[in-house]
DNA sequence: ATGGCCAGTTATACTGGA
């Protein structure tokens, strides 16, 4: 089974990238964020007709996630992160697919810090590790997936830190926060396959960063420990960055094996 | 230190992104 993770940047511009995506690729499973666009802007339609179901929280101008599965539809879990019945931003999706747990998240920016917005950014990844314990400890096998909006290391997830010293996404709050998340037990499932080989997941728009492989690694793909011997591979659809209107991220996947969970299938 | 590029908005300049 194949699982992916893609910030579409626009789900109304993109969809002509996100179908063509979908028909070439063809995951079992897409997570996706940003839809910027409201609950009754989601293009089901267009998606059933690919075979996919889907389950989506828009919210209008930004933020909105979606899972889709070409396994029959997602069945819901929770709508949104516990922890904060105040917060109304549309960043966090669980479901179940075929016994498999999976959480589709898009962490917030934090962008510019200090201030409320980073503030805001690590009340949310507290929230999000609090939650997670739960999900990492789970006896059924869990895969949390998203645009994180984190850089977890100067020397392999982005092309060169100089520039981006005071961003919130390479501040040592928010690499702190998710050195906490995956020392309880998840494993990073690109980094693990990839230990030394600088692999990225975004291209910002400016001063042709895309064509000079000028990224980052921001969207990830974690396994709990028993999802984690599932793993057979873990890649990135860079093609789909190089095309006309494209998302400034690109899909992000894993190959799970999962006749290796504990008891077969 | 700044700004470069995008998408969306009840738009024709702004916010948010990262």
């Amino acid at each position: 089974m194949r699982i992916a993770t893609f910030n579409v940047n626009g789900i109304r511009t993109r969809l002509p990238n996100l179908l063509a995506w979908l028909e070439r690729e063809r995951p079992d499973v897409a997570c996706l964020q940003e839809l910027k666009a409201g609950d009754e802007a989601f293009p089901a339609d267009a998606l059933r007709e690919l075979g996919y179901e889907a389950l989506w929280r828009g919210q209008r101008s930004w933020n909105g996630v979606a899972i889709l599965s070409r396994h029959g539809p997602p069945v819901p879990v929770r709508r949104e992160l516990p922890g904060d019945p105040a917060d109304d931003h549309s960043r966090y999706l669980e479901a179940a697919i075929e016994g498999l747990v999976v959480a589709c998240l898009y962490l917030p920016n934090g962008n510019p810090q200090p201030g409320p917005k980073f503030d805001y950014k690590l009340a949310w990844f507290e929230r999000l590790i609090r939650h997670a314990h739960g999900l990492c400890r789970s006896t059924h096998p869990v895969l949390v997936c998203g645009d994180f909006n984190v850089v977890p290391t100067d020397a392999l997830d982005i092309y060169d830190p100089r520039s981006w010293r005071k961003d919130a996404l390479l501040q040592p709050e928010s690499r702190a926060c998710w050195e906490r998340l995956l020392a309880q037990g998840w494993t990073d499932a690109l980094r693990s396959l990839n230990p030394d080989a600088k692999v990225f997941t975004f291209w910002d728009y400016f001063r042709q960063h895309w064509q000079r492989d000028a990224g980052m690694r921001i969207d990830h793909l974690l396994l709990n420990p028993v999802l984690a011997p599932c793993l057979q591979a873990a890649g990135v659809d860079r093609w789909v960055r190089g095309e006309a209107h494209a998302s400034d991220h690109a899909p992000t996947w894993v190959e799970l094996d999962l006749s290796r969970l504990p008891g077969g299938r």
